[in-house]
DNA sequence: CTGAAAGCGCTTACAG
DNA sequence: CTGAAAGCGCTTACAG
């Protein structure tokens, strides 16, 4: 920046105002200022702009996975939906609490102006270094129970019931489940809280719950459907509808049930959670609960760059549910 | 950090070494100092820290797109091979060159002390701000002829022919290939070399190259790979194998097929590029050619940190192929 | 519309 | 093993 003030014979305040607001230089100086800056090359270095301005145009944003079609749409659409002038800082947890720790540790270091992150359940320090970082926080993909501060997301505890109750309503009675286990560091709390709606709704219904396996490590996958139903089969051939924490592990199911030779829907009635595309593609169609996943990004996005604009209306706590829907496909009957 | 130092009664200095270099710092002191951090809650700035040691320990990382689990796959393993001290600043092009030139400066303006950059294309503006940025620049997930500093990947040119051998050698006369346009501003490089080494190596051997197909703008979907299948179809109805720039294209492509009756492989050999979980988890399989996605990001995060670590025994330009190995699973015959 | 001074929170490079 | 001084490259808050 030095170089740019003498290279076009002003002070350096001119070349940053020039930059950052030329309408308030005068035409000529501008177009000194810029000509100079064409020829070297310059870039302005953010990290010092950061520090002597007090803010960072970062926004931090903790997922538990990028490889989830779903979590790399609301990253996109909360990158889309802040604008250029922000910069997100992307870490995953892979579903470790430990992790998610170290990640809030390290990313709050980088002074972000907010921070997005997954889920409600956080460790006693992760919860404390938020609250203590004084920058909005947005919890994103639940509707936590006591919020930290702000949220945009849905139940999963309303999503599992919903599909409880989808099954009920077809006259279905053995009735089963398939997600992770929830072990001490590493838990798919959102998964577990759809378990548990699902759980909840049988209840209600007098269904018997004891068809719900948790098993093998989030996050599941492909192959997770198909041993965790290879497992169900095995000891319980009867079942008649099978739910899966995710599109994922409902396709993987599918294409278990699929080399067994059983009929679907026919035979077992299956549906996913996340209406991920190849729920959509896939040969019979994957009934699913579908989620809004560009608008989870889309309006923590909006929710952020307004309370950064900040005109002090805005500071009270918004908690938004972009709710969910049953999508009625064909492997459901 | 001045409260920290006020609160254990030592200098700032002494405050910084606790933190980055505990083991000069004597024991007594030094617990007084944790003490104090942990009291007051403190978490280091590194936007300071950056300015006044010229090292940001951020890399930059530009991508066409994160809701593609290849590169997903090559983020996170970028992520794990640099480890905890470096943040990864990802930014995706959405395959427009235009995006990537403001990203490269955005980036740039964030100071990362190294860069990694999808494909070998660039425009003139970013190839020189790239050059002018004076960091370790990988390019990755191809192998460019002349490449800008380092570069792992491997030769979609090479791929392409791989897949056209495949099928010449199984005796197919009537072979296409599904792909994107080029357009302008938005064009996937990679998957258009591709389609270049499969039509070079189709030429050697005689065989027509009228049937390669380049439809719809990238990056492509399920619903290309059904789509563009279909339109060539309507015209071609006698074509025996199709290769698609990408498994997704691909499992669109066998989902037309099966909505038509269309028997693959007896009547249409299918097969795809990238080997993702879809292609390998479907009814029937898909064959296809395997990247080595974690491995890109692998060998690429430990090429930054060696040149980061740089003794100067590593500054001469790297160059790495991981190749690519065709999969002949149900989809060929 | 433009500039001189001070400072953001750290680290480098000394000195002791 | 510890500290005082200077400075990283910008912007804030003034003054003119």
């Amino acid at each position: 920046m030095r170089d740019v003030s003498e290279a076009a014979g002003v002070s350096t305040m001119t070349v940053s105002r020039v930059l950052k607001e030329p309408s308030i230089v005068s035409e000529a100086t501008r177009e000194r200022v810029m000509r100079a800056v064409e020829e070297l090359g310059y870039v302005p270095d953010f990290s010092a702009s950061s520090l002597s301005s007090r803010k960072t145009n970062f926004v931090g944003l903790i997922l538990p996975t990028l490889t989830n079609s779903n979590f790399a749409d609301t990253a996109q659409a909360l990158a889309d939906a802040l604008g250029q002038s922000y910069q997100l800082l992307i870490g995953y947890t892979l579903y470790q609490a430990s992790e998610e720790e170290r990640l809030v540790r390290s990313l709050l270091a980088r002074r972000p102006d907010a921070l997005a992150i997954a889920g409600s359940e956080h460790t006693r320090g992760t919860w404390y270094m938020l609250r203590r970082a004084n920058i909005p926080i947005v919890e994103i993909w639940d509707t936590p129970n006591d919020p930290l501060d702000h949220a945009v997301g849905f139940s999963n505890f309303a999503a599992g019931r919903a599909a409880a109750e989808h099954f009920i309503a077809r006259g279905h009675h053995r009735i089963a489940a398939l997600g992770s286990a929830v072990e001490e560091d590493v838990a798919d709390h959102r998964g577990e809280a759809r378990l548990r709606g699902f759980s909840a709704a049988l209840c209600e219904h007098d269904v018997a719950t004891n068809l719900i396996r948790r098993v093998g490590r989030a996050p599941v996958s492909f192959d997770h459907g198909a041993r965790a139903l290879a497992g169900l089969l095995d000891r319980n051939p009867d079942v008649e509808a099978v739910f899966a924490v995710s599109d994922v592990s409902a396709f993987g199911a599918l294409m278990e049930c699929r080399r067994r030779g059983i009929a679907v829907p026919d035979c077992i009635s299956i549906m996913g959670f996340g209406d991920f595309e190849i729920g959509r593609q896939c040969e019979p169609a994957i009934s699913t609960i579908h989620v809004d996943a560009r608008s989870i990004g889309v309006q923590s996005g909006e929710l952020i760059r307004d309370l950064l604009a900040g005109e002090g209306a805005t500071t009270d706590r918004r908690i938004e549910d972009v709710g969910v829907s049953v999508i009625d496909r064909v492997t459901t009957r």
